[in-house]
This record gives structure tokens, C-alpha cells and sequence, in this order.
DNA sequence: AATCGCTGCAACCGCACCAGT
DNA sequence: CACTGGTGCGGTTGCAGCGAT
């Protein structure tokens, strides 16, 4: 037996928003405020929407102080550092966001940000058109495809962060032992995502769950390694460099010693391709998480 | 001008969580 | 403790718009 849905399909009106739901869901808010019952909602209001349709319409469109418009270069560092650091939680990242929602940032990393991270051929050094739109998500299993390109952009967003924060000879922290060695305290997300604190970095108001940071990301790929851009744009160019080490000790970035590694990274990609065909990447965050919290306990 | 394919965005769906009973 | 209803979240889908052919 379903669950009971939680209104009226039959008589609940789908699809786009019209200029007058719009001005009567946002007249009785102004009004009289959610109420705290979005269900009770649109029949009060005189809407034939479902309560959940509302409250998305409200969050994601007629919410005073939304933003609309081109994310800034700092926008995208910041979603950036906190992909890599607690993966695709939305809502968590656009708290970081004035204006900004979870569906908007959603948005914005799967049709451009994410492109920016993925659109590198390896093989063949050129930037190609990549797997990235919905329509393309059928012909791979969605297991698949959702491992591999959550985790290629995990490290590559790591990437992109590192490249933002870091001078070029940073020392970076071990992957083993997840203590920052060389971090400038100034650093913000990342070093929140670095350091081994659940609690630290992200706003305690805002962020309640464990993290999982990029090193943690890497770990789980049973693959130590760090990357690095020259790029300080946040831009991935011809310049990206893929540093690799497995001893977990920490690796020093020198562009004169370390040539761009492509086929690394394409090693990289296969491992992480193959590790998780029989990993849910639910329960493997889960694990992580909990190995985390453990890590933390040890630490402390 | 017509068609096709791609992109971006708004909205929907299903699940998990939580509080109340 | 189990059940139920409401809410929030992340993943997915539908579709309009746009550019290429």
C-alpha cells in the first residue's frame, strides 16, 4: 500500500505558473503568512495548486530578495568548495547564497557550472561537449552515471577550489591522516572542508549534518591524490595539472616538476567508474560520513 | 522557411525525516 | 513503539527558446 498522496491529484492544477496564481499566492502570504500549513495552503489562498507546488513556487520564484541572473565568479567558487565538501546538498549550499535558492544552484551546476569541470577530453587534451544534460542521462544507467559524474566533479571542483585559494606552492594536507598541514586560516570553505571538524567552516545555523570533505572524496576512491590549476580564474584550461601521489603523505606543487598528467586523471576516472557500479552512493556518503564522525573522534 | 537538436529553467515526483498522536 | 501527516530535499522531467543546418 502507497503512501497517501497529499492532495487531490484530479483537481490540483499542473504545470507553469500564471501572472494571477502568482499574485494570489503572494497576496495571502503577505497577508497572512504560511501559516505553517503549506497543504491547508492554496485552499485558503483560492488556489488550485497542490500545497507542495505552492510552497515551491513561493521558495523558488516569489520569495522577497530572490536573485535572479548570472552567478558571480565568488558565487560559483562558493558552490564550488561546498560541492566538494558536502556534495550535492542544495539546500545547505544555497544558505551560503543570499537569494539564491537550492533549485537555482541545482540548476546552475548541472547545465553550467558542472560543464566547466567535466568538459575536458584527457585523452584527447580538448575540451568536448560532455554528458550532462537529461536527455543524454537515459542511455546510461542511472546507478552509473550518477557515481561517475558526481565524484569526477567532486575532484574536479576540489580542483577548481584549490586553484581559487591556494598559492602555487602550497603544501597540501594529507589524504591519510586528513590533518591541514600548510592552510591558510583565511581560506574559508575549503579549510572547512579540509580540516577534520564536522562542525567547523559552515555556519552552524545553516548546516546540521556531518560533512564529507574532498579529501574524504578522494579516499573513497582508494586513490590519494591531489590536483591543482594554474588557472586562477576558475576557469579549468589547457594549464590543469593532476598532481598523484599514493603514499598519503603531503604533496608539494611545483609547475617546472609536475607536467599535466592527463592520463591520470583518465585513470582516475575509470577507477571511480568501476569502484562504484556496485555501490549505492547513498550508503557509500554514509559510510563516509560515519567514518568521519570517527575520524573526528580519533582527532579530538 | 522548416526542421532538428541542444540548452536552460521551472516544476513535478518520490523519498526521508520529523513531530504529533 | 508504531503510525500518520506535513515538510524539505534532491533527482528528474517537460517544454519553450534558440542556434545550426
Amino acid at each position: 500500500m502507497g503512501r497517501a498522496p497529499c492532495c487531490d491529484k484530479a483537481n490540483v492544477k499542473k504545470g507553469p505558473w500564471s501572472p494571477e496564481e502568482d499574485a494570489k499566492l503572494k497576496e495571502y502570504i503577505d497577508k497572512f503568512g504560511t501559516g505553517g500549513n503549506w497543504i491547508a495552503l492554496p485552499q485558503k489562498a483560492g488556489l488550485r495548486r497542490c500545497g507542495k507546488s505552492c510552497r515551491l513556487r513561493w521558495l523558488n520564484y516569489l520569495r522577497p530578495n530572490i536573485k535572479h541572473g548570472e552567478f558571480s565568479d565568488e558565487e560559483d567558487r562558493i558552490i564550488c568548495s561546498l560541492y566538494a565538501n558536502i556534495g550535492s546538498r542544495w539546500s545547505i549550499i544555497a544558505a551560503q547564497l543570499p537569494g539564491r535558492t537550492d533549485n537555482d544552484i541545482k540548476n546552475y551546476w548541472n547545465t553550467k557550472l558542472k560543464k566547466k569541470l567535466m568538459g575536458f577530453d584527457s585523452s584527447s587534451h580538448k575540451i568536448i561537449r560532455p554528458l550532462n544534460h537529461h536527455h543524454y542521462q537515459h542511455q546510461i544507467p542511472t546507478n552509473c552515471y550518477n557515481n561517475y559524474s558526481s565524484q569526477i566533479s567532486l575532484l574536479q571542483a576540489s580542483s577548481l577550489l584549490i586553484s581559487s585559494n591556494y598559492p602555487n606552492n602550497t603544501t597540501f594536507p594529507s589524504y591519510e591522516t586528513n590533518i591541514p598541514s600548510t592552510i591558510p586560516s583565511s581560506t574559508s570553505f575549503l579549510s572547512a572542508g579540509a580540516s577534520t571538524s564536522c562542525t567547523s567552516g559552515i555556519t552552524a545555523s545553516t548546516f546540521t549534518g556531518p560533512t564529507t570533505s574532498s579529501a574524504e572524496s578522494c579516499d573513497i576512491s582508494n586513490f590519494n591524490f591531489h590536483s591543482y590549476m594554474y588557472n586562477n580564474n576558475g576557469v579549468i584550461s589547457e594549464g590543469e595539472k593532476l598532481i598523484s601521489g599514493n603514499n598519503g603523505s603531503g604533496c608539494h606543487v611545483d609547475e617546472q616538476e609536475n607536467p599535466l598528467d592527463y592520463s591520470s586523471l583518465e585513470e582516475i576516472k575509470d577507477l571511480i567508474s568501476t569502484n562504484h557500479v556496485t555501490c549505492n552512493s547513498n550508503s557509500f556518503l554514509l559510510d563516509h560520513e560515519i567514518k568521519t564522525e570517527e575520524k573526528v573522534m580519533m582527532y579530538y
